[in-house]
RNA sequence: GUCCCCUUCGUCUAGUGGCCUAGGACACCGCCCUUUCACGGCGGUAACAGGGGUUCGAACCCCCUAGGGGACGCCA
């Protein structure tokens, strides 16, 4: 049998470390058994999946070298492939289940669902809702039916309470209860499979044998495990990785954290480094080692080599274990090539040229003029933001609010980041030019410089993120929990007025 | 609230009953190298969450408590 294990990211937003993480171990895991890693994408919330995300996983995986295998045959297509083109097979497997009496029609409306889940709650026990609390009677079907309303696929679950094994790889056997297991929605009203469904069938056709994710999912596993006996189908043995954190030991998020691929790609990390740090991640080389190649790793793979304690992301050991990297790996020659390649290109000197033009008289001009655009953070001057003509409130509130509108913003771009920051000032009754003080120091530095609008476009998102929360918290401090309420809660009110 | 998972220096970890007076790495501090800084070298501070068992012997096995995290969606 050939050892198959796979990740299934959903496109919904940047590449994050956790999917690279997950990867990582998964891809360890075949190559050292001589097996093939998968990959599909799981689009299947396609209200916030876009082929530009899907993309940009794919090319951070390449970059990072963790080079995908094509997989067997998926109703006429090879992995990876977006789920949303191929309904028609999960719609089929569905419908299966509700021939076989493993899975019913659900015409129960949202507010409905609210309202059973809230006196639920209210009793204190479990949750879960069963088939049978979700059961409308026979008329009230037809007449939801003849009206056309929306309905689900929903999978039949014990009514009881009662224990269910799930085998972990490194944990052993974990006892979960049936009473937290839902009537889980299969197919969604727009056709498409959720997660388990989709989850559960792929693993199946791609013929995975070993699925290796992260622990978020262990509750989740007696869903999976029913669903397998239900179509009769080998299950595949589970093992779940313990979660990133950020140093609040929360599950690391962009909130608190640059978790995207991109931000670590434009910080100026190597890949070889930070698949390395992941690596490190709840996983040591038996001999201890710090520095190691991906075929290292895998030559040196023990899955039983994880430690289960959730590993707080540091930056700091990833900086030092790049610089290891950077000066020990490299010739001269290759980091030039690797400058070069990074930010010092053609096609980057182009885009930058045109604002840095009407500033320069000689070509000297040109790197002091721009370095803060091939910075990574830069150093923040509390005394510089003191001078601005905002009161300590009003820096506080540019600076949080343009960094919330900037973690909002869909699309990138020069005229997108005006409009939303003209925006704020105009709800904030800033001028605009008082207002964009303080972005201009967080982003720039300098408050002579290129627009700073024109800057965080070529930033890009993620470095400019982070510029404007390393200033938020340098200058003002980071927000404590209560602060943090009113300021959300005055930005709600700006937001709707 | 309910259920599940987890718990060794500030952080990443070694450790699978005697080799542990707990080892390494990052960070921090000191010294050396050095025209400065960095790199490099040497050294230092610093941890088995708490309490009960089991055992001749427990960081390691069991139980309880505490703390942290996760899950409870027509997200994944």
């Amino acid at each position: 049998m050939t050892v198959r294990t796979r990740i299934a990211p959903s496109p919904t937003g940047d590449p994050h470390v956790g999917t690279a993480y997950i990867a990582l171990f998964n891809y360890c895991f075949a190559k050292q058994h001589g097996g093939e890693f998968l990959l599909r994408i799981e689009d299947t919330d396609q209200v916030r999946s876009t082929a530009a995300s899907e993309q940009a996983i794919f090319d951070s995986l390449r970059w990072l070298g963790l080079d995908w295998a094509e997989g067997p045959d998926v109703g006429g297509a090879h992995g990876p492939y977006r789920q949303s083109e191929r309904a028609d097979i999960y719609k089929q497997y569905a419908d299966e289940l509700v021939a076989k009496g493993h899975a019913f029609y659900c015409y129960r409306t949202a507010r409905e669902l609210d309202q059973l889940r809230e006196s639920r709650r209210a009793e204190g026990g479990f949750t879960a809702l069963k088939p049978s609390d979700l059961k409308l009677d026979d008329f009230e079907v037809a007449r939801r039916k003849a009206a056309n309303m929306p309905f689900v696929v929903r999978m039949v679950v014990p009514e009881g309470e009662g224990p269910c094994p799930i085998e972990d790889m490194l944990r052993g056997t974990i006892e979960l209860d049936w009473g937290q297991v839902d009537a889980q929605i299969l197919l969604k009203s727009d056709g498409l499979p959720t997660y388990h469904l989709a989850n559960v069938v792929d693993d199946h056709l791609m013929q995975i044998t070993h699925v290796i994710r992260g622990e978020e999912w262990i509750n989740s596993a007696p869903k999976h495990k029913l669903l397998y006996s239900y179509f009769g189908w080998d299950m595949p043995v589970l093992c779940h990785l313990p979660l990133l954190r950020n140093s609040d030991k929360s599950k690391l998020s962009k909130r608190k954290n640059p978790t995207s691929i991109l931000y670590y790609q434009r910080m100026g990390y190597l890949p070889e480094a930070l698949l390395n740090y992941l690596g490190r991640m709840g996983w040591s080389m038996p001999d201890e080692r710090e520095k190691f190649t991906l075929q290292d790793m895998v030559d040196a793979f023990d899955i039983n080599r994880v430690s289960l304690g959730g590993p707080i992301f540091d930056v700091e050991k990833l900086s030092w274990l790049n610089g290891l990297w950077l000066r020990e790996d490299l010739s001269v020659d290759q980091l030039a090539d690797r400058l070069q390649a990074w930010a010092l290109n053609r096609d980057n000197l182009l885009k930058v040229l045109p604002h840095a033009i009407p500033r320069m008289e000689t070509l000297s001009d040109f790197v002091p003029l721009t370095a803060f655009l091939a910075s990574g953070l830069i150093p923040v001057e509390p005394e510089k933001f003191a001078g601005l003509k905002l009161s300590d409130e009003q820096l506080k509130e540019a600076l949080q609010f343009s960094l919330w509108e900037m973690e909002a913003l869909e699309e990138w771009n020069r005229d997108a980041i005006f409009t939303s920051l003209k925006g704020l000032a105009d709800g904030l009754g800033i001028k605009l030019k008082d207002f964009l003080g303080p972005l201009f120091l967080a982003i720039s530095g300098t408050t002579s410089s290129i627009s700073v609008m024109d800057a965080m476009a070529l930033l890009g998102p993620e470095l400019s993120r982070a510029r404007l929360r390393n200033a938020l918290n340098t200058v003002c401090g980071e927000p404590g929990k209560k602060q943090l309420k009113k300021l959300e809660k005055s930005y709600q009110d700006l937001k709707s007025a």
